[in-house]
DNA sequence: CGGGATCCTGCACGATACTG
DNA sequence: CAGTATCGTGCAGGATCCCG
C-alpha cells in the first residue's frame, strides 16, 4: 500500500467525524442517548445553541444515520428525535470523551496558561 | 444544581473538544503517537493539510500541552513533534474513533445515500 | 528546513422575522 | 410546536510569496 492510499483513507476517517464532531453533535447525541427528546426540550436543555443551528446538526446526524426523527401526529404536532442503533454505537465514545475533558480540564487550562505566559505576552 | 450550571459545564466541555478536535489535530496526533516526526513529515503524511493550518494546529496542540516542540540546533536546524504525557492519555480514545469509523463507514455512507434519496433529490 | 505574512473565500453560526 | 427564510459576520482554512 502506498502513502498515498494510506491518505486517503485517513481522510476518509477525517470527513466522516467531521461530520459527527460538529460544533454541537456531541452534545445533542449525548442527550438523546439518555432518553428521546423533542426539539425545544433539547433547546432548553443545550441553551447555547441556535435554533437554526440545532436543526442542521439534528439533520446532518439524522442524514448520517446517528438519529431518527419521528413525528407524533397530535395536535399541535410533536417531533421525537430518538437515538439510532447506529447512533448507540457512540455512546461509549461520547462517554469516554467527557471523562476525559472531565479529569484533564484543569491540565490543559494549566498548559494553556504557561504557554500564554511565555509567548510574548506584550 | 440548576440547568444552566449544568449547560455551562457541558459548553466548557464542548470548547475544549472543540479545540482538540479540530480539522486536523487528530490526524496530527495519530501519527506523533506512534512517533516523532518532524514538520514536513508531517506535511508529506497528512498531504490534505496546507502549511498554514498544520501550523496552526500544531501550535494549537502544543498550547494545549498535548505536543512539545523540540528545537534540534543542527544546520539547517531541525524541529521535533512528539507527543506529551498529556497527549499520550488521549491515544486509546483516538484509536477508538478511527476504529470506529472504519468499522461504521459504510452503514453511514449508506444511511446517507438513503436520506439523499428520500429528501427531494430534485 | 520550518515556518511567517498576506490576501482571499466559503461556510458555520447567530439574529431576526415569519409560517403550518 | 417545530421549524423555514433571509441576512449578516467571523474566522477557519487554502494559495501564494517570502525569510533566516
Amino acid at each position: 500500500m502506498t502513502d498515498t492510499v494510506h491518505s486517503q483513507i485517513a481522510d476518509e476517517h477525517r470527513e466522516l467525524l467531521d461530520q459527527i464532531l460538529d460544533k454541537w453533535s456531541l452534545l445533542v447525541l449525548d442527550k438523546l442517548c439518555e432518553s428521546p427528546r423533542r426539539f425545544n426540550e433539547l433547546r432548553r436543555e443545550i441553551p447555547a445553541v441556535s435554533q437554526k443551528s440545532l436543526t442542521a446538526s439534528l439533520r446532518r446526524l439524522e442524514r448520517n444515520g446517528m438519529i431518527r426523527r419521528d413525528v407524533v401526529n397530535t395536535r399541535p404536532l410533536a417531533i421525537r428525535y430518538e437515538i439510532s442503533p447506529l447512533g448507540h454505537t457512540l455512546q461509549d465514545l461520547i462517554d469516554a470523551l467527557f471523562d476525559w475533558t472531565s479529569a484533564h480540564m484543569d491540565e490543559v487550562a494549566a498548559s494553556r496558561d504557561h504557554f500564554d505566559a511565555e509567548n510574548d505576552p506584550r
